[in-house]
Parts: structure tokens; sequence; C-alpha cells
DNA sequence: GTGCATTTGTGACCGTTTTCACTAATGCGC
DNA sequence: GCGCATTAGTGAAAACGGTCACAAATGCAC
């Protein structure tokens, strides 16, 4: 199974199609035609069309896509139909919340454990997990099978902490500390920058300031995925 | 000011460019090349050269770019010369965290509000804030001149959330909630979804297992901004 | 002042992504 | 079974973004 390769701006989508979906199938739609699911997930339509055909040709003319089916599909594509384990590191204020997010949960992401440098945070209780010392990493990915490494750092030690994470085995790595971080061929790197996204509309908001400024108020707007 | 269009990919890069100078600087470099400027935010030069030429003429050939100057102009460009009055709706785990997320405030966006519409949080002090009554929110946004609002709620009433922030004159919505919000021309609206990030890491994971499967272990990883 | 090493700024090229427009299925009404 | 409305799938075109490679500008050594 997978063949030719998946673009990867459609990667980015299908988790976007696939809550679309699981909601309808949830209202009670059997099918769903391109046009509707594109309206439901902020796209156009031959976007969702060009995207699905990369799975291959899972609709029907006429009619549409059958919502179950479709649902098992993105899923399994998306390597969802498996468990995922996710470790935590950096118990702060935005690790505390990840660690109590619900939607990991619901889409098949455990976490399952939780570190910290901190000696005053190491021992406490988070959604019923102990914070345990970065230091016996190793031990943690070996015993959970740890999957997926998070970061929620500080900054200044973001590349240190992905390094143990990389040293321990963990080949994916999701990093919420605003640092560049580097890794080896063969270890997947994403970064979510809370205040970076805060800059953009920034940038925008300051743009239609101008533009009303200067013209009646042609404003620009802009969203993305 | 502010002629040509600068493209959204360079747009969505300039924060970035801006955390490596700031650090430059704390350094007390005075000067700074394409090509260090580059491996400081993981990028090549060849594209941070461009990207700065799109801000204006700034670098000195031979030389390279004035590091307090340039700092001065992309701040200049993404409207950070201002202060940005943030606004939070939804003080569950997340809403906690960011307000209290240092990052926000060091890079000149105050939170400067907070509002549930959970009778049991109202009163609440996160912060040194009291959440207030999210029914408030014309007068709220009126008092403190409001310009972006962040919807921490759960999806299921972040449509509703963004149509009360629009209503009441906010123009810039970021939305961490797990739901497709449409806003009208005018506003600008990015979204953040975490999940997501987790599905996407989930999908080159199972592939890179997959591969090595087949083949000897030839792992495929990805890496974006 | 000359020559050289350095580094920006940019035009040209290339790959990816998006959009368009059309064809080919399919189901339904009759 | 026929015709029609609907909708997936897809090649072609356009837009966008990234990379390359080089000319132009600069500073420095001497």
């Amino acid at each position: 199974m997978s063949k030719r390769p998946i673009p990867e701006a459609t990667v980015g989508r299908l988790p976007v199609y696939l809550r679309a979906l699981v909601e309808m199938a949830e209202a009670g739609a059997a099918t769903v035609s391109s046009e509707s699911l594109a309206g439901a997930s902020g796209v156009n339509s031959a976007k969702v069309r060009k995207d699905l055909s990369h799975l291959g040709s899972y609709g029907t003319r006429g009619v549409g896509y059958d919502v179950a089916y479709l649902i098992h599909q993105v899923r399994r594509e998306l390597g969802l139909t498996q468990h995922w384990t996710v470790l935590i590191a950096g118990v702060g204020n935005l690790g505390h919340a990840l660690a109590n997010y619900k939607g990991f949960t619901e889409r098949g992401f455990e976490v399952v454990a939780l570190v910290d440098s901190d000696r005053n945070k190491i021992g406490e209780i988070v959604n019923g997990l102990r914070v345990r010392d970065i230091a016996d990493l190793p031990r943690i990915v070996r015993e959970h099978d740890v999957a997926i490494g998070v970061i929620c750092t500080p900054g200044s030690v973001a590349q240190e902490v992905a390094d143990d994470m990389i040293e321990a085995g963990i080949r994916s790595i999701l990093n919420f500390a605003p640092a560049l971080v580097s890794a080896p061929k063969g270890v997947s790197m994403r970064k979510v920058d809370l205040s970076v996204e805060l800059q953009i509309l920034a940038f925008y908001e300051q743009r239609k300031a101008a533009l009303a400024a200067v013209k009646g108020g042609k404003a620009a707007d802009m969203a993305r995925a």
C-alpha cells in the first residue's frame, strides 16, 4: 500500500476533511458530495476531488462519496487506525493544557507520559499521570513505546530536549517551543508557534488599517487551512 | 507605505527571522549575512534574501544586514511597533495557558480581557484578570479597544463566539477551536489546530514504517515553517 | 588605487499547488 | 430503455513559491 506519494498540501487537509466527515456521519448523512464536503471544510470542491483522488477512486459519479467508507479510507491513509502514544516534555502552562486536551484522545492519540526537568514539577499528578524526570526518557520511551514527542519547554532548552527524545528513539516531534530545532534525517519535525500566528494577524490588521486610511475601506483579509 | 504586496509565505517567515535577529542583537551582533540568518531560521539563504528584498533594499553587499536596523524594519512591516490588545474567549485549559503565556507579552501583544459563558468561570482571576461574561463582549471590546480575538472554546460554539466578536467590532481572529469558522470579508481569520499537527505527524510516521518494512530504512521526513 | 573576497539583489528556471473546464459515470423519473 | 440532472475524476492552464546562478556593489589589504 501507499504507492504514489500524496502531496504534502493534501496531507495537511485530510484531517480537516476527516473532522467534517465525522460530524456528517454523526448527523446521519450516508453520502456526501465534494461540493458539500468542501463547504464544511472551507475549501473549494475541485480541491476536495483532487485531494481525494490521491487516495483512490472512492466516489460514485452522480452520487458522491459514501461517508462511512470515506472516513475509513482517510483514517487508514492518515494512519489513524492504529493507536499512537504521545509523550509531553515540559509541564508548564501549555504542557498542562495539552496533557488535559480532549481532542487528542478523541483522535486516537494517547498521552502516556509527562516529563520535566524541574524538581518541583516532578511527581506532580496531571490528568492522572505522574510527571517524571526527563533524565528517565530512554526508559520511559521503551516502557510505553512512545511514538510522538511534544515539546512544551522554554525555547532555550528545546533543542536539547529534542536531542534527548531522538536519542531515546522518538522519530516524530511536535515543537511548541519558540525556537528552531533541527533534527537528523529520518526524524519528522513539525512546529507550532502561537505568537507567530498573532504576528501574522497583526500584519494583515495593520495593512487593513493602512488601506482603509488611503482608500474608502477596501479591506484585505486572509484565511488558511 | 506598504506599496506592493508582500507574499503570504514571506509574511509567515518574517516573525521567524525577527526572533532570530533579536537573539543575535542580544548576543551583540551588529551585522548579519543572509547565510547566517538563514541558518538561524532554518531556511536557505536565497529565500532570506528574496523575503527581505520585499521589504526594501536594507542590506549592504559584501557586508550583510545591520541587525538593529533590520529588526526595526521587520517590526515595522509586521506592525509590531504598535501595541496590540488581545481578548481570549474560553477559559478552559488552553485559554488558561494562553492567558499566562509569556511569549505574547514579549512580542507586544497584551491580553486585556478574558471572557467565558460558564457561570462557574466568570469571576475567576487568571493571571490578574477577572474572567467576564461573554455577553458583555461589546462593552469590553469598546472599553479596551480590542484588536484581536482568540477563540479557545469547544468547537461547538466557536462560530457563535466568532460572530459575537465580529459583531462587537473585532476584525482579526485566531481560532484554536477544532471547527470551521467562517467570517465575512474584512475579517482576518487564522486557525491553529493542535490535533491536526499530530495527525500529519502520524501520516509521515506511518509512511516511514511502511517504507522501512519494504526497503532497508529509507526514511521520509518533513519539516515546515 | 587595484585586486580580491564577500555578499546582496534579482532575473530565469523549475516544481508544486490551485483552479478551470470538460468528460464519463451514475441514478432517477417516466 | 431513454433522457436528464448530478457529480466524480482528470488533463491542461495558471498562479505561486522556491532555487539557482550571476551581476553589481562593497570593504579590505596592500
